[in-house]
DNA sequence: ACTGAAATTATATCGCA
DNA sequence: TGCGATATAATTTCAGT
């Protein structure tokens, strides 16, 4: 991962706009010109700013996974036996579709995933099929979202 | 957390679009209607199935922190005493603004949480002025993401 | 469900304050 | 940085298939 060493300086204007942009990554520009109190070529020229500083890096619409019937998210702690790579093994990881995030961490696992699945049935496969079948991986803690109740990015 | 129990059936052109639109939530109608084949006015009437559908849940500009200066990503497990009421504390959490997410969990910890901060210091200084200030937090353990090698959202 | 056409808005790029 | 003006392009709606 690339090191970002930028010095990125924002004021007031750029964090109103930057808010609702993450509320709504397809408000129009002229709308955000209204809102603010300068034209909308302003708007342009401060985004363009904004994303040749790599403060915005990019944007997504937002996918209801219920809405598909995957219901389950968990946490999952993976011990991976000393002798293999950690790369190797995410590679691994990367294959499995119902792995949505992957962390190196400190502590007592290797690495640490989340995982987006349809039920428990579902994460139980994913556990034991595809998660133990990666080499090197000796055992795994599970926890399983009960409920997420705050779901946000930097406070800008 | 309302239930989602919706039939919804979705088909190639809808994948296309979808993964389209999770890239780039403001790519155009009229290139994704030249991409997929059809007409733009056949792309916007899908889009308005999708977002009636709540599949859609919206969408947001991605903040590449990095660039402000918060580069430390920890997830921590909270204990909590069973005379706390698990909401109360929740309430409390959402007025750090480091606070990226929150989980209730199975497991040992009542609560699971991310955050994101500036550097090592910012982090100790969360956790021991902010979380721990909170009534009836009793201990926490500390991952902290030494790298996230992924970030995806459900594969469509 | 999709289309083409038309009306309305938005984006992007000027040169200038 | 910001502005207004302008050209290009996108969105949205609708009647018709």
């Amino acid at each position: 991962m690339k090191i970002v060493n930028q010095k990125v300086t924002i004021d007031g204007i750029d964090k109103k706009i930057l808010r609702m942009l993450m509320e709504d990554a397809r408000k129009p520009i002229l709308e955000i010109a209204r809102k603010v109190g300068i034209s909308g070529a302003a708007i342009h020229q401060r985004l363009r700013k904004l994303e040749k500083s790599k403060l915005i890096a990019g944007s997504k619409i937002t996918i209801n996974p219920k809405v598909l019937g995957y219901s389950t998210v968990a946490f999952i702690g993976v011990f991976l036996d000393k002798a293999v790579s950690n790369p190797a093994a995410v590679r691994q990881l990367k294959d499995i579709p119902e792995v949505i995030e992957c962390h190196y961490t400190t502590g007592n696992w290797s690495i640490f995933i989340k995982i987006l699945c349809k039920d428990n049935e579902h994460l139980m496969e994913v556990l034991n099929k595809d998660i133990q079948a990666i080499p090197g991986v000796s055992r795994t803690e599970t926890f399983i979202s009960l409920d997420q109740q705050i779901e946000r990015q930097l406070k800008i």
